[in-house]
DNA sequence: TAGATTGTTAATCGATTAACAATC
DNA sequence: TAGATTGTTAATCGATTAACAATC
């Protein structure tokens, strides 16, 4: 692991990538050899020179009058972003959410294989979602470090957020998807990535009640 | 329904509200009277300028030396989103998240009730889930005009979330709250919010990967 | 009063958008 | 060649952070 300073890429920047995707997804299965980025930016609504600079991060190089070439292009992204090669995850929190995500099988093209979950409700322990086990949350650490699992999905009430934090920290987990409504505490060599749906929701409502004043 | 330009609020702001109301709850359980900007600061790891800014496009007037007073705060901010009284909400496609979304009780705090759901699957017509009946989508329409909704909630397979918002947009929906990993297409008076999880996974594999190079 | 904290103006930083030369 | 499109530099815009006067 290299001392250099990491070059930073803007979190907008790799935020819209999946979405690039997606239509390049389309565009492959049409069979189009290449795209422009005037076709792309009409198609997500975005400006065209910022489609460059999002796709330049991932380094690819197009081609003047042509455009990008759309298996290449694909590929490029699916390599910066890592999903080429899965991540494996733990999920703790065998809830509604946590249920949701456990059967969602589209992670693994998105490089994430969620292998097992965990609880500390005794209905849920030993029973198996899509082949994922669900054990006790005591066991988590030692399956971790065994199994070499770095990704930690948190998807529990958020009185216990800290607490299961607190355990994939010892874990050595090094990046923390948190579902829970909380904010955590980590050491800065941890990544959390929150998905608050109240943030969202906070968006949505106060563009809602613009509309009526 | 005045002309006059309505001031946007920045929207990063925005999100970080429910983060401070959480902290707020928090400390009116434990009965403080009032909290400075540093003390919110310090706990959700924000600079104190920050959060004096944030605060202040809710209105909310603080005293010198004192700070804010907890109870009204939390008064604001909520009034601020516009969560004292929930608006109504369909959602389609009660697949796996769906079904976690329709489940989950706190959405009632924030604004957000969702009284019904649609689907195209006869297996789920006609169920209730938590007192909410799930109606076949050629309803919507009409349910949607004849109670006034405002807001839908998307949660089908991709490939249909084109087609459904363009049956909300024609039942006069405002807002869509949008978890399907899809770019939507709508007139610009309609309100679009995503939860796209492969943006959230794409920063927190990025950042990992940043990690092992 | 002195000092802590707010509210606001100014400076910085980073992302978006515009302009344009290079290139196939 | 002419023209479309890339890649890049410069300008703009908006959010964050710093500085500081007002105030209880």
């Amino acid at each position: 692991m290299s001392k250099e300073k990491v070059k930073k890429y803007p979190v907008p920047s790799v935020r819209r990538l999946p979405a690039y995707l997606r239509f390049l997804y389309e565009l492959k299965a049409k069979d189009r050899a290449a795209v422009s980025c005037t076709h792309i930016s009409d198609e997500l609504r975005l400006d065209p020179t910022q489609v460059r600079k999002d796709l330049a991060i991932t380094g690819i190089v197009g081609k003047p009058k042509i455009g990008y070439m759309v298996p290449e292009l694909i590929d490029a992204i699916e390599k910066f972003l890592g999903w080429h090669d899965c991540s494996e995850a733990f999920l703790v929190g065998v809830g509604n959410l946590g249920g949701a995500l456990l059967n969602y099988p589209d992670f693994k093209k998105h490089g994430l294989n969620i292998i097992a979950a965990f609880d500390i409700d005794n209905e849920k322990i030993g029973k198996t979602f899509q082949g994922k086990e669900i054990f006790p949350i005591e066991k988590f650490q030692n399956l971790a470090s065994r199994m070499h699992v770095k990704i930690g999905i948190i998807t529990v009430p958020p009185k216990h957020a800290q607490e299961i934090a607190n355990i994939m920290i010892r874990a050595d987990i090094k990046a923390i998807w948190n579902f829970a409504p909380a904010t955590l505490n980590v050491p800065e060599n941890v990544i959390v990535e929150n998905v608050h749906l109240a943030s969202s929701l906070a968006v949505l409502s106060s563009r809602l009640s613009e509309l009526y004043k």
